[in-house]
DNA sequence: GAACTAACTTAGCAAACATTGA
DNA sequence: TCAATGTTTGCTAAGTTAGTTC
């Protein structure tokens, strides 16, 4: 690492970097922090930054202010965007991926699949094609060429590990034979024909497809087959009873706008229904539904009064949960049954669970933060809003009697099974596979092995930005800083955002000036930046952290002649920095830092923390501890529980009564002591030994008790559950619950341990990431 | 190369469910 | 047994990224 030498290369113009810049956000009127509560800011104070490899170096004095020359012209990122999702690039869609228009089924059988097929029975479903592994020579089926091309870029690592598993998989198909599915444990296949449900369940949950080759051919799947999404149940007018009151008065609403309030009604407890620009949307949508003759009568929210069907709703919720066990029991099956019907899909010859198969309900939508659409409304799908995705030789879903989709393709380039655009800002909103299918799994294992090869050239890349700090092109030195901060605290890309559309949330490359502030001299440190501002979902991020001299130099600069407005890296964006990071090394982008730091900490901390002759819930302890360090990195948080006070008070006077208990302890050994000291004698001597015993076994309690209250504490605002899912390398975990003899359950959930299945299986103690 | 779009991952919240303990 | 408390799951918003179009 450079040892950061003055440097000379100052090449001056700095004049115009601002004026540059200049774009206006009005956003920023509310200074108010809609920030989440001051979290965390003191919990970021306790876990440092603990990426030794980057400790900041202390420069040799020095340099005036660099004035660099500008790389290019043009800076102003445009925020004039046009939204339209309209026809047009349906149209274009539509030419580009020639779909075939709603193929009737040809057999037209009421049910797709059958709920209780076996997997042999699954097997045989796509006819012409059983008996195929998923790798690609053994496809006969699809109708589609498919050519290989890209994939190329993946994970070379990857691939080799895959090969080498495909291949000791390939020898054992020419051993015996075909059989691309279950390892099997003990049963014969034919066997499985003949048994239940359950072990058909299981039989396919064990199907260890990371066992198998894998397409490299950018296809997703040779075969796909479902049953279509399940709609949101039609809305049921309010019994007459309930009713709604316009200026005191009941008025009686028409089906669509009742509907409509009903959404407002229900949430009249959230403050947001406070919130102005949350009513203002609200109301203008809801109009939108009233017919003209409520239109003229409706004309003031203020004057309406939803309290009566709020009432209703809390009831009904109430009722619900009296309801008797048989009641729910019913419910429940049914839900099953739902589950059962449309909750899987069949891939490639394996059944699998849908993650969402749900269409989600019309109501209002609420943002996170800030958001200025909140209270808008999000308007009912229909099957006619649905594109269905599945494979043409697969029975193809129908839609409800009397409804059309909107299309049926067969795109096997991409996962999803269904997709429809949602009108609040015009996105498309996809059907996808539950995180235990393959498709996903393969996925998530390739994005582990992607950061595991940035761990291999990270170094050189750091080195790489340091030298960047001194570039003559202002691109180059913002690019280099950004991507400093991006790896050292695992901030997040930062895309530009249409200003308006969404909460004025930023990540990296879209900091603004307002978002940092620089102190040459703070407390026992030297150039310190603080960071304040609101991620994503709006969570804020507050940081303070000592840089090393030339970042603090460069930014100094970035700084120069811009309004709080302006962008700080002017000259950056997240496509040129992920350009630049993918000529560093194949397949890498800015999110892979943050998994790749996200699992090196756990790893680092998991070594530091443990200790072996530590009881399994210390070490769980010590695991938890390590993934809250990087919770904190990843700046994970969560509104503290509802209950959190209450059930700190609980502990609270458990150690209290513990403390009590102690001070009577003492109080006890030490007249113990006195009585010895008078007696002398064998048993007084005895009784202090044992009061002493005493007093040390409750100061033991007392101590974990705290540690609990500690570690509950710091636990407050914090989530560990989304690094667990998306940024920690399970296997890492997995080598450390076999290293240490802690039984994987205690880590991972059942959930979690169906998401990971392919680490459970394939991770050794001494996995390395 | 900016703007736009599709596809997919990441995220926190709250309802549902499970467990604990009075 | 029931309420309190803790955990899991479902939901869906909000990001990132790559690809396409203009």
């Amino acid at each position: 690492m450079s040892g950061d030498h003055g440097h000379g290369d100052s090449q001056v113009n700095s004049g115009s970097k601002a004026s540059d810049s200049h774009k206006h956000k009005d956003k920023h009127k509310d200074k108010e922090h809609r920030h989440k509560d001051h979290r965390k800011d003191k919990e970021r104070e306790k876990f440092k930054h603990s990426n030794s490899e980057h400790k900041d170096h202390s420069e040799k004095k020095h340099r005036d202010k660099e004035k660099l020359k500008h790389g290019d012209g043009s800076s102003d990122k445009h925020r004039e965007k046009h939204k339209e999702k309209d026809k047009d690039k349906e149209k274009r869609r539509e030419e580009k991926i020639k779909s075939s228009h709603v193929d009737k089924p040809k057999k037209e059988k009421e049910n797709g699949y059958v709920r209780d097929i076996s997997p042999a029975a699954i097997k045989i479903e796509p006819e012409e094609d059983n008996g195929f592994s998923h790798s690609p020579q053994h496809n006969k089926t699809s109708k589609r060429e498919y050519h290989d091309e890209e994939f190329e870029n993946k994970p070379k690592k990857v691939k080799t590990e895959h090969d080498k598993k495909a291949k000791k998989r390939k020898h054992e198909y020419e051993e015996d034979e075909e059989d691309e599915d279950i390892k099997p444990k003990k049963k014969t296949k034919d066997k499985k024909v003949a048994e239940g449900k359950k072990s058909k369940k299981e039989e396919e949950e064990k199907w260890k497809w990371w066992e198998e080759e894998r397409y490299t051919d950018g296809s997703k799947w040779r075969f796909l087959e479902h049953k279509g999404p399940v709609f949101a149940p039609m809305y049921e007018p309010l019994p007459d009873k309930v009713k709604f009151y316009y200026d005191g008065k009941p008025m009686k609403l028409s089906a669509p706008a009742e509907e409509v309030a009903t959404f407002f009604a229900k949430m009249l407890d959230h403050e947001y229904t406070t919130k102005d620009i949350f009513r203002k949307n609200f109301y203008k949508d809801w109009r939108k539904e009233m017919t003209s003759e409520e239109k003229s009568k409706i004309t003031d929210l203020n004057k309406c009064n939803f309290s009566d069907m709020s009432e209703y709703f809390k009831a009904q919720s109430e009722a619900r949960k009296q309801m008797s066990k048989e009641e729910k029991q019913k419910i429940k099956e049914e839900n099953e049954r739902l589950l059962q019907e449309y909750g899987f899909c069949i891939m490639d010859n394996h059944k699998e669970r849908i993650g969402n198969f749900r269409i989600e309900p019309p109501g209002l939508f609420r943002g996170r933060g800030d958001h200025p659409k909140m209270g808008m409304l999000k308007r009912r799908i229909r099957p006619e809003d649905i594109i269905i995705n599945c494979s043409k030789d697969s029975k193809h879903p129908k839609p409800p009697p009397g409804t059309k989709w909107k299309e049926v393709r067969h795109d096997n380039k991409v996962t999803w099974l269904a997709s429809w655009t949602e009108n609040i800002q015009g996105s498309i909103k996809y059907i996808m596979l539950n995180p235990s299918s393959r498709i996903k799994g393969e996925k998530d294992w390739q994005k582990y092995e992607t950061a595991r090869r940035l761990k291999k050239c990270v170094d050189r890349i750091r080195n790489q930005y340091r030298e960047d700090w001194k570039s003559k092109e202002m691109r180059i030195r913002q690019r280099a800083v950004a991507l400093y901060f991006i790896d050292k605290l695992a901030l997040r890309a930062g895309n530009e955002k249409e200003e308006g559309e969404t909460a004025d949330t930023v990540g990296c490359c879209s900091l603004r000036v307002e978002h940092i502030k620089l102190y040459p001299k703070m407390d026992d440190q030297e150039y310190v930046v603080e960071f304040d501002f609101l991620g994503k979902d709006s969570i804020r991020y507050y940081n303070k952290i000592p840089v090393e001299k030339r970042v603090f130099k460069n930014l100094q600069l970035f700084l120069e002649n811009k309004q709080p407005e302006d962008d700080l890296f002017d000259r950056l964006n997240t496509s040129i920095l992920n350009k630049h990071l993918q000529e560093l090394m194949d397949g890498l982008t800015a999110k892979v830092f943050r998994t790749y730091n996200a699992s090196i900490t756990l790893q680092q901390q998991l070594k530091e923390l443990s200790c072996s002759d530590d009881s399994i819930p210390a070490k769980i302890l010590s695991y938890n501890r390590a993934n809250r360090a990087v919770a904190i990195l990843c700046n994970h948080q969560r509104a503290p529980p509802k209950t959190f006070e209450k059930s700190m008070q609980n502990l609270q006077t458990k150690i209290d009564e513990k403390q009590n208990q102690l001070s009577a302890a003492r109080k006890q050994l030490k007249a113990a002591k006195a009585d010895h000291k008078a007696s002398h004698d064998d048993k007084s001597k005895k009784a202090v030994e044992v009061k002493r015993k005493a007093v040390q076994r409750i100061e033991e309690q007392l101590m974990k008790l705290q540690v609990q209250a500690t570690d509950r504490e710091e636990n407050k605002q914090i989530a560990l559950g989304t690094s667990k899912l998306n940024y920690l390398d399970p296997r890492i975990s997995v080598a450390w619950c076999k290293k240490w003899g802690v039984p994987i359950e205690k880590i991972y959930n059942k959930t979690q341990r169906e998401k990971f299945a392919w680490a459970i299986d394939m991770a050794e103690k001494d996995y390395e990431f």
